[in-house]
DNA sequence: TTGTGCGTGGAATTTTTATTCCATAAAAAA
DNA sequence: TTTTTTATGGAATAAAAATTCCACGCACAA
């Protein structure tokens, strides 16, 4: 029977697994007990490999999942697989949406631009590797100098985590690009650039960073897709994903990043210098 | 055909996928582009999902599947499912093992960073008022020049903002304080100016507002707190209030309404032009 | 012990998903 | 321009997976 009390959540799910598994026959217990400890699985298995897993037949596998609310096993591991994709939405489309049904007023813009700064937010607390940003941070804390560039779409971010350093007395140059003046010979032995761009890739950018390279500097690039072509450039890669509206992106999660990177220069700085 | 070198890690495949997406046809190019901005949904989509999602054909799918190195496309998914166990918990856990990495490590500090936008951006969704930014934003849809100046913290947002406009073609005029050039005689009738400026105000920002207030002509305010100094201009005032950590800020929910008012404005000069 | 009913295994069926194939279109070479 | 090669879309086919069904076993009650 499919059901109305279908969980639609982790925790729906693990409450209700809690609530009737001490109800439940040998063989659907064991399914609870095999799914309570391999939760992770269900959203990348087979029926027929969760139930050998478990030691049941993938029938009774099929009528754990019933009892729990669903409809069957696809219909569970939607759940799951719904709930790890993090629920990336289709904002264009959503916008359209929002367009056709005259609903397009700034207050509905301002929320999705939220929406999709939230999810972008919880995203790179995902996709951040820990030891990546670590490597990053301690590279930038013993650097003579930082460069920073950022154009386009980057540069909010390039300016703000320029100020930022400002702000605690780190050695910076921004790479600004103002009256086409370029700066690349300021880059001297041991200083570290921090390159920021998005697709599409400002050339600019990339070439700083290859010169940078070329002259053997450490660089430490915030960048979006694995197609970036800092990726080629063996830099340190910090990988954030927007989630776009529409054409645009409102960079929460690139601005949090940023700030935080130059927060944690300055933490360390203050450490080695003691 | 199957292949002798089908990548067995992640590493391996992003290698891979950078090595040969250069020389790739067209849909096959938007395979390796779409996967690579979303690696996470291989190891839970069908076939359908993601090249209907990359705007492809399955088979062309398919025929990148190959490209890269593995038999088909399940033979690559499995890849995925295989690596798929470490990142699979949801947002809270995430934010607790950034932080378990070390009380005042990069990771913790992220973690602060994205917890307070969160928050900022919560907030913001509730505390702007709708008329005011309707309001806001008829003005500005109708300003036959829009100025924008924000300065230290607030130019990031400025500047994202120009860049946003700019890119609409919606004309505006970017009071960026460069080489203490200063534009205020841009300011023409009917124009309008956004002044974003948050406490300690700059100076500059301020005079910039009264002065365009002075010639009678109307400004849009983001700024932080109630006693702001553009409080008592009779601009329209969007309230912004961001959560710090420590001394600094994030900027994501400033950013996102400036993103917002950008759209909604080129949203609604599209309207009147038709 | 013998009937009743829930629980179970396994095979049959249906549905979904992957994969191949081919005709056509586009691009490159001649 | 014509020929040849390469890429593409879409439908046909094959494979795999989910789901249902039913006959059997086992436990408990009469």
């Amino acid at each position: 029977m499919s059901d109305q009390t279908a969980p639609v959540s982790l925790e729906e799910f693990n409450h209700r697994l809690l609530e009737i598994s001490e109800s439940m026959p040998k063989r659907l217990r064991q399914c609870a007990d095999y799914v309570a400890q391999n939760t992770d699985r269900i959203a990348v298995s087979t029926v027929a490999e969760l139930s050998a897993a478990a030691g049941v037949q993938p029938s009774a596998f099929m009528r754990f999942c019933q009892l729990m609310g669903f409809s069957g096993f696809s219909d569970m591991q939607k759940m799951f697989r719904e709930t790890y994709a993090l629920k990336w939405p289709d904002y264009a489309t959503r916008l359209e949406n929002l367009k056709a049904s005259g609903a397009d007023s700034p207050s509905a813009l301002l929320a999705e631009f939220v929406e999709a700064g939230r999810i972008s937010l919880e995203n790179m607390a995902a996709s951040i590797d820990p030891e990546t940003l670590e490597h990053a941070v301690e590279l930038l804390a013993h650097a003579p100098m930082i460069h920073i560039i950022g154009l386009r779409r980057a540069f909010p971010v390039a300016s703000y985590l320029s100020y930022a350093l400002e702000k605690m007395d780190i050695p910076a140059v921004f790479h600004d690009g103002v009256g086409k003046l370029n700066h690349r010979h300021a880059i001297r032995k041991d200083d570290v650039l921090i390159a920021i761009t998005f697709a599409p890739y400002s050339q600019e950018t990339v070439e700083l960073a290859q010169y940078a390279r070329g002259l053997g500097n450490e660089v430490v690039a915030i960048t979006d897709t694995l197609t970036s072509p800092l990726q080629k450039l063996q830099a340190t890669i910090l990988h954030v994903t927007e989630v776009d509206v529409g054409a645009f992106r409102a960079l929460s999660a690139t601005l949090s990043l940023a700030i935080a990177l130059a927060v944690a220069i300055g933490a360390r700085r203050d450490e080695t210098t003691k």
